[in-house]
DNA sequence: TTGTAAGCGTTATCAA
DNA sequence: TTGATAACGCTTACAA
């Protein structure tokens, strides 16, 4: 016997099998046994037949929290923020929260417009992958009043909390070793420019500079991929014949790059030295390995998780603003 | 002068401001031109000061409308479901959907949680990207009576709409061709068994028996990856000395196979044949070029969310199974 | 041009 | 043990 109900199904639905009234079902939902055994059969058999799914709704209007968390991430097709989100619901989900995860293609206005729609949604907490936000995105925040996250990044005015690591530092250390081993023509690959990407440059060109090295950007305005760091590779190769060494903004264009060279007789690390950002499996598995900055993404996605609750459960937050850190696998691409 | 305010700004709270009813701002944030210049003044004034999101969860409530879809896929970490997405994003969009999008790590019963929290939204249609499910969830689904349509596989039984193709056959297909060229010790390397894995192995299968060639699975419970790639490859090597095809049952493990046979120096494709499935960008930037099944993920997408409109929008579907096929990659690593 | 009332699904509160 | 009522934020329908 199934339903012959066309609607979705509600709690007076399932009431008026029953012969009660849907207070006694909402109390059955929330604790079996504050109805009568006899009560609870019949309602336990009505709910098994009917396919009833408890609307948020009701609960979003009146709690006011919906025990949902959102997450924005710039981009689907990167694999930094799948572990991210493994780190954020490794908390959020024990901890009976919701995750509601969307993306805006590194675009501030796209990320606005999924703010706002995340807050419609009435998000109990926000993870934000992006330290730069616009105007109206800042005011929403500021008046929906619910704790925010920054994340990857340690912005420079954090609109609350932030758990991220420094991208100029990790990059000018990468840099300064790549220098130290005796490199002197190293080229900067960058793709689309988010600010992660901008501040590897600032490092990048630090450590170049205090060195007394010319630098040397090449940029793509395509989203990063292996074969967008084939073309760059190919240009630079091109355009700077003394070249010895490469550091990429990211590991596809990195690994793109090693493909090119292994493919034209470039030999690495002799020939040249090169050198990721993000430290992906692939690097790893590829010979020679990749020299990369070990990001760690996922505890960055618990360590936000972690802030959020504990102030959605009103605790004191002594450390609203974390650094995890970073460290660099020494591949053999870098010699 | 900002907001004083502390709870998530209401309808109510502008027009207590302005001096209205709420009824006179909803009309406003309807259609400006409804109220008179004079309110209309006061009242942008205030919401541009306030921050004010409007609530979805009322309209989820009367409308019965959330003017929201949900997808599920399996995961973050592959490359082939951000694809999707964006082709379903690209019709969505444009007719004013948000998409709500979860994961379930391939796990059935986790997507019968995922489908439950997505109908807890009222969504107005679904898009799945497995065709098994748990029977909790085909019941939800049942009494929740929105469109579904399943996508990426073609289930033997469907739901209610689907968009896939057929991938038992495009792996036989390409085991084919591999026998015609002159292979004849073809192992397949598969990961985390789903369904697609499965189907592959089926094609494999057949093309193998039929030619009287012996079947070799090597398997591994990992989810695929790059790394895993390698082991399985080092494990072939070792166990079937005779080796002279690989097929993978996707891009990642295949370019892990193809890199420790560089490594090795197991020379592509004159000693081994390799194939994938899905043709990555990746495949397409190392040498030799990897040999793949191209899948029209976008364009499932595409049509998936065309569908899943068409049916909200009533009209009626003559082609609710639609088939939309594969082409062979015929990359240089098959010889 | 603006206001009032009712209702969507659920739960807290109070009553029986 | 169960029921009645009100409330959450917004819109539709109707009234002024």
């Amino acid at each position: 016997m199934s339903s012959t109900i066309k609607h979705r199904p509600t709690l007076t639905d399932i009431a008026e099998r029953v012969g009660v009234t849907k207070m006694t079902v909402s109390r059955y939902l929330r604790d079996s046994n504050s109805v009568a055994p006899a009560t609870r059969k019949k309602i336990a058999a009505v709910i098994d037949d009917i396919g009833y799914v408890p609307s948020r709704a009701p609960d979003i209007l009146s709690n006011r929290s919906s025990k949902a968390i959102g997450i924005l991430i710039p981009s689907l097709s990167n694999q930094v923020f799948a572990s991210l989100i493994q780190g954020v619901e490794s908390i959020t989900k024990p901890a009976g929260y919701q995750t509601l995860m969307t993306h805006y293609g590194y675009s501030p206005e796209e990320e606005e417009k999924k703010i706002i729609s995340l807050l419609s949604y009435h998000v109990d907490g926000l993870i934000l992958t992006e330290s730069i936000h616009t105007k109206r995105a800042l005011k929403m925040l500021a008046s929906a009043n619910i704790p925010v996250v920054e994340t990857i990044d340690l912005p420079e005015r954090p609109i609350d909390m932030a758990v991220g690591l420094d991208h100029r530092a990790a990059a000018y250390e990468l840099i300064s070793r790549m220098i130290q081993n005796g490199r002197r023509h190293i080229v900067y690959f960058a793709a689309r420019l988010d600010r992660r990407t901008q501040l590897r440059c600032e490092g990048y060109r630090q450590a170049m500079t205090e060195n007394g090295l010319a630098v040397h950007v090449l940029s793509t305005q395509e989203h990063s991929s292996f074969t967008q760091g084939r073309l760059l590779m190919t240009q630079a190769l091109v355009q700077y014949p003394e070249l010895d060494g490469v550091f990429c903004t990211n590991d596809d264009l990195a690994i793109g790059a090693m493909m090119l060279c292994q493919e034209v007789g470039v030999e690495i690390p002799m020939q040249v030295a090169i050198a990721g950002c993000n430290a992906l499996d692939i690097g790893k598995a590829i010979s020679p390995t990749l020299a990369s900055i070990e990001t760690p993404r996922e505890a960055m996605g618990r360590a936000a998780a972690t802030l959020l609750l504990a102030r959605l459960s009103g605790e004191v937050i002594k450390d609203p603003i974390q650094d995890v850190g970073y460290s660099i696998f020494a591949g053999k691409s870098l010699g």
